[in-house]
DNA sequence: GGAGCCCGATGGCCCAGTTCAACGACACTT
DNA sequence: AAGTGTCGTTGAACTGGGCCATCGGGCTCC
């Protein structure tokens, strides 16, 4: 469990990393407001996570926001029979845990060993009042995820196997190159059964379909933690459907 | 097209119907802060629309924010080749049309006549500054519409046919009792299409689906824009997976 | 008032993707 | 090095829901 690892009580304070991170993340400094990320420093708390560990569960009372500074974490939702509907995949310079009183809406999980940074709710929301810019940040950035919600809607209900699978790779490439991975491979910290859930679709389905790319010429499967996309522009014409 | 029904020219400043409605919609009156809707109604806009009418579609800049103070619309998405995501169903109190300078997420389309109040982006974040309440509850609503987007998702990757439609009809009359509206029926504004594109299945499982929960007793359908929940708490039962 | 049209309901067949099962590749343990 | 568990892949059979076709009721338009 995340209170296991939870390192913030020792070090509160401690600068955020993803602010380095071009400025993708909401406590990136913003131009002409240099006294800003200084508060947000002051009131963050840094959470080291090993693999695998819940950062939240569904329905817990929201009383933080996070920001990944290293690692990848996986949101997801559960039916009371276990079914599961893994929600995103999150990596360096993304955040979750924006929730109102009703509670987290998902359980937040690591894939990856994880530094998070950590702001309390109260206290971000108090902010709010002396640095507008910030709540506007934040809008914008929920507004991006729930673009993000839309298009994920269309691929679960209308996308064939296929496209979805092209779809997620493609979705990777684009998201890693823009935290600047611009390598041959990119990275799946996340477990087919993962991906499945991602997805809408079973593992058998997913590694049936990864196996046919590879055997189209269209991936590289170096490792199980990899893919190399050898044809990206035509899994992009598979993802929308061509 | 919108433009020909848009009558917003001939009656600016009109007052908003929906700020009548429970306090819902964000252009509600806040405690204690008299000051705010008429600063809203100022630069509030009506929109009158005929069914089946679109009000911007996906891609369009971005210019204005809708709230619906009567009628019903629908959101969706296409792929190129005609398929179709049903993103939401709304209806009176609702708002859409949030969205940044990448234009609007998908398209907007009224079910029956509508009429819609409209805010100009530029105009509202401008009243952002003087009035900070009213990005919060923007903010909050977003916050909403997430929440809802991720309940969809778990809808469309995990859930059965059988699942998908007593949900729906389980979320419209959860809505409809919130509008007020607590009669025996539910109202279908929408096509049995538009059913099966927002739950992800074809018009005719719909259509087996809804007759099976007849023949079963759990529902009524005097007409084919109304079904009545007759066993809703079995309804809300199988919804949920069991 | 009947011809055409749209929409929803229903029946029958079919297939994409699931389910079930077996197997291989590692990783960790003893 | 053998034993065990986990994870991914592959094969074979099954099925939920899609696809195609038909039909019927209500609507509009001559």
């Amino acid at each position: 469990m995340a209170q296991f690892n939870d390192t913030s009580a020792e070090i509160p304070g401690t600068p955020c990393l993803i602010c380095e991170h071009g400025g993708l993340a909401f406590c990136g400094p913003g131009p002409g407001d240099a006294d800003e990320p200084s508060r947000l420093s002051a009131m963050l708390g840094q959470v080291n996570l090993i693999a695998h560990d819940s950062v939240f569960r569904e329905g817990d009372p929201a009383t933080h926001l996070y920001s990944i500074s290293q690692g990848a974490v996986k949101l997801y939702k559960l039916l009371s029979d276990g079914r599961r509907q893994v929600t995103a995949f999150l990596f360096a310079g993304d955040f979750f845990g924006l929730a109102l009183d009703g509670g987290y809406a998902y359980t937040a999980e690591t894939m990856t060993p994880a530094l998070l940074c950590r702001f309390p709710r109260r206290k971000l929301e108090a902010l709010f009042a002396e640095v507008p810019r910030l709540e506007r940040r934040l809008l914008g950035l929920a507004i991006d995820d729930l673009a993000a919600a839309h298009e994920q809607m269309l691929l679960l209900g209308r996308k064939t196997a296929r496209e979805k699978v092209a779809s997620f790779l493609v979705m990777l490439d684009r998201r890693a190159a823009r935290r600047g991975h611009h390598g041959p491979a990119v990275a799946l910290p996340m477990s087919r059964s993962d991906i499945a859930d991602y997805l809408g679709l079973t593992i058998e389905t997913v590694s049936r379909t990864l196996t046919q790319f590879r055997r189209d010429g269209l991936i590289g499967l170096p490792d199980l933690g990899h893919a190399v996309l050898r044809e990206a522009d035509r899994l992009r014409q598979i993802a929308d459907g061509g």
